[in-house]
DNA sequence: ATCTATGCAAAGACTTTGCAGACTT
DNA sequence: AAGTCTGCAAAGTCTTTGCATAGAT
């Protein structure tokens, strides 16, 4: 734990490699943050649970527990606590469950992005995010209406993409 | 089948009741389309299909498969078939799946309904259904704006009811 | 007659949990 | 020292599937 703040701290002034230092100083606040809610609740910050942290934000787009606790296995984390960490690390907003269609949970990384939605292809399970704030808006003034704070959405489109359409037509043809 | 379809028409010509006649009257028009249904994919029209219709139907609100299979049981009709019925009739338009958090699949009827989506409170579990026309116009926009073809959506919102507020409210004083 | 549908029980996929030892506070 | 966390294996929950028989076209 301490050795791995200092190693936060030292790839936050090593100078140049810009990106790889921003991802690092993300993961810094995020772990700071993790750190925090894990204090609110009086539980314990461990090893392992920061572990979990840096992988989730290590992976980028969506992944689901399993693809999670495979990139820990090797550090012998087992896919128990992973399960176990799950909801820790979404309701300390490191994480947001998305992709709603299929059995599995599947997760991103919600820490420092902007809030968006998806769409899923039906046929090739391609995803594509959107981002449009009228639907907030709406959304919020539906709620409203019918007496709710709203607190969270889940918002999926579901279709067929330009790829999987044109395969479908050649099919047809 | 023959049965069935007589006690129908015997239900629309009987007088009075006007109710319970509507019921009957849109049972028998959602059997219809599902048997055309079947008849297209050149699957076979059976009775327990037809009492898995009839007993999704006669359901009011969200319900999960276990719920309608324990509807089913004492006519003998098994889980597994009830699980395999249920892609035919959200294909058929009998059903439509419905996302409300948590890990079973649920679902109601959407026959000769329109659609809404749903809002949720998150403190006890409240539905209540919104329409927005604009969102479903939004939506195919912004598939389409990708280049997909929308062919289904889930939209839940989440939020705390009037009644939660309240009750919070007065806790907090 | 042919091919699908069903029930049953078994298997599968995903997730949770009991327990004993390890670690955090 | 007190109490939480973790790995492991077992159990749970929800869903799908193989197979033999029943049923639809």
């Amino acid at each position: 734990m301490t050795r791995s703040v200092a190693l936060a701290y030292l790839a936050l002034m090593r100078p140049g490699r810009n990106k790889e230092t921003r991802v690092d100083a993300t993961m810094q606040r995020a772990i700071e943050r993790f750190r925090g809610f894990l204090h609110e609740r009086a539980l314990r910050a461990t090893d392992v649970r920061e572990a979990i942290v840096k992988a989730a934000l290590a992976r980028s787009g969506h992944f689901d527990v399993d693809e999670l606790a495979a990139d820990l296995r090797a550090s012998g984390i087992s896919r128990a606590t992973v399960y176990r960490a799950m909801p820790l690390l979404t309701e300390a907003g490191i994480l947001q469950p998305t992709v709603l269609i299929g059995q599995q949970h599947r997760y991103e990384g919600s820490f420092g992005r902007e809030h968006h939605d998806h769409i899923v292809c039906g046929r090739c399970g391609a995803i594509v995010e959107f981002q449009f704030e009228a639907f907030e808006i709406l959304q919020r003034e539906v709620a409203a209406q019918h007496g709710y704070r709203l607190t969270a959405h889940f918002h999926e489109l579901v279709g067929v993409c330009a790829a999987c359409q044109a395969k479908e037509a050649a099919h047809e043809s």
